[in-house]
DNA sequence: GTGAAAGCGCTAACAG
DNA sequence: CTGTTAGCGCTTTCAC
């Protein structure tokens, strides 16, 4: 593996000069550049990392923390996340939580080992008490997805979930459902939280009272809701219509029905917040509430990317997107 | 951030001793061991990756080299490599050539600059010229997953893909499908070649001819496996049956049935190789054949860090799994 | 633009 | 086990 001074040497020109190429550090003559570079390119040298990040204490890495890269969801924001980052001169890290808020924080800790440039979390929970352990954590700049954390100055990018949970339930009521059951995430979690009012207002909005809604928490499981939506369905009195705060939940809902020979609409309908990109072929063809994920994703890496170069403080402000409601069949009037 | 140093004069022992405990690189005594760990935990000391990678040429680094993370066969994969890397301390690169071998070989270079210590790698091409290409890039322990690739001396976890066709193909045979399409990846990749040898074989197992099959190329695409379908089912003479070779494509052929307006397997049967998650919920539920990921993901990073840690040249060796057909609802007699 | 030199934090070798 | 030392490859500074 060739260095640096095999460059300098092939090239006649000072290993600093080389540096200054490479990094566009100092000014540079055309003629050295183009003398330079077809050092490089014949040797095939290729700068190391871990002597660039080691002296200038800069690291080119980005670290993305998602619940869950097997789910769709944010196996998009992973692709996105690398293709910004490769263009901009990063490599990028990818772990999963698994929504455990200890695992988080183990992630955290190789991030800060690896001196990773820049963040992008989805953190799993919202208190101020896991803000300030991520603070503790984290020393370098960072945004924030999907959910908010309390006590934390970074900046935020998430749907507007309220709208979200108001645009899922009122499509339920509209249609006339009223012993309805929602399928939710964790509570101390923004999303979840914040689509749960949502819920909450489609009913006031309507003139309606909450109370008879059964609220069921599946930590954003497909497993758990498959197993609770069997619950659900197998009472005397089961509701007519479930509402999913998410994807993977949706899922798990949707095998339920499977599972107890239910068909959707006619004996349940299911509204699921995020949306498929194989709806066509899911059976049934799942009424969502989508989200803009790669423009969100986008706005996510952009300001994260910029934050690092400027070394800019997080203005700590909180970007909405606009939640949609796609309807397909799996909603009908209760039976 | 704390160095090597603070813990030293904290745990009063020497820079070298601390070293000695970090990396159980000599023997210690408990006590010893006891201070230093404290002194640790006192400080929260985190040993620098880039400078333990640039001093011991070592970087406990591992690269994945996928097709696409989005397709669910691989965010499985890439699960396993995570998980079975972090418990032998390794941290993993995740990165996709959307099959695409110019991409693939970017990668490759990212990769070094990074000096990985071993790599996981599903290429995109099976010749020997790709495989010089390869060698002239890599320098590490490499696992081939998938598909093999010529020229090269690594070891090789793949299914036993020729089977695989064969059970595909042998299923609609025996179902009385004869004007049958199948859906192919691309020329050149061992994976689609022996796919399409078994599919060849299962006609020669029943002493028919192979000729009328029409072969489609669609890149393992989901887009372009759509195209080809719906071109394929507005011709007069329709196939009764198509097989798929690869999952996206499967569900691209699955579009192509409700963008047709046709049911399955009613109007035309489908069976796909790669087997999925959901298939419960999917329209029609999908005759598969499953491949066991898991335990071949495991192989794959078990050789790897094998040789990663004795430096033992790789077997070369290939080790087939065996596939599973999977028979739901897709598959029924022609019309 | 050059050339020399310091030093990032760590590992590894060695003499005590 | 200690303490010292060299040096991995690079960036950065400085005098020229």
């Amino acid at each position: 593996m060739s260095t640096i001074r095999d460059v300098a040497s092939r090239a006649g020109v000072a290993i600093s000069t080389v540096s200054a190429v490479i990094n566009r550090s100092a000014p540079t003559s055309a003629a050295v550049v183009a003398r330079v570079e077809q050092a490089i390119a014949e040797i095939g040298y290729m700068p190391q990392r871990a002597a660039q990040t080691l002296r200038s204490g800069r690291s080119r890495l980005i670290g993305l923390i998602i619940p869950d890269i097997a789910n769709p969801h944010f196996a998009t924001v992973a692709r996105v996340v690398e293709s910004v980052c490769l263009r901009a001169g990063y490599m990028t890290f990818i772990y999963n939580t698994d929504e455990d808020s200890d695992h988080e924080m183990q992630i955290l800790k190789m991030m800060r080992m690896q001196r990773v440039a820049g963040l992008i979390l989805i953190s799993t929970r919202s208190d101020a008490k896991h803000g300030a352990r991520l603070m503790a954590e984290i020393g370098v700049p960072t945004v924030l997805m999907g959910s908010h954390v309390g006590g934390t100055p970074f900046d935020i990018i998430t749907l507007d979930d309220v709208r979200a949970g108001r645009l899922a339930m009122g499509r339920l009521l509209d249609l006339g459902h009223r012993r309805i059951a929602a399928m939710a995430g964790r509570s101390g979690v923004s999303t979840n939280e914040e689509r749960l009012e949502g819920c909450r207002l489609a009913f006031a909005d309507r003139g309606l009272a909450f109370g008879d809604v059964e609220i069921v928490l599946a930590n954003f499981s497909e497993e758990r809701a498959f197993d609770e939506t069997r619950r659900l369905l197998s009472r005397k009195q089961r509701p007519t219509a479930i509402v999913s705060l998410s994807n993977l939940m949706t899922i798990g809902v949707m095998r339920a029905f499977v599972a107890e020979r239910l068909e959707s609409p006619r004996d349940v309908s299911i509204v699921g917040i995020d949306d498929f990109e194989w709806a066509e072929i899911m059976n049934p063809q799942p009424t969502t509430i989508a989200q803009p994920i790669v423009e969100m994703t986008e706005a996510a890496i952009t300001r994260l990317l910029d934050q690092i170069k400027t070394g800019h403080k997080p203005s700590g402000r909180r970007l909405c997107f606009e939640p949609r409601l796609v309807v397909r069949a799996s909603c009908g009037a209760p039976a």
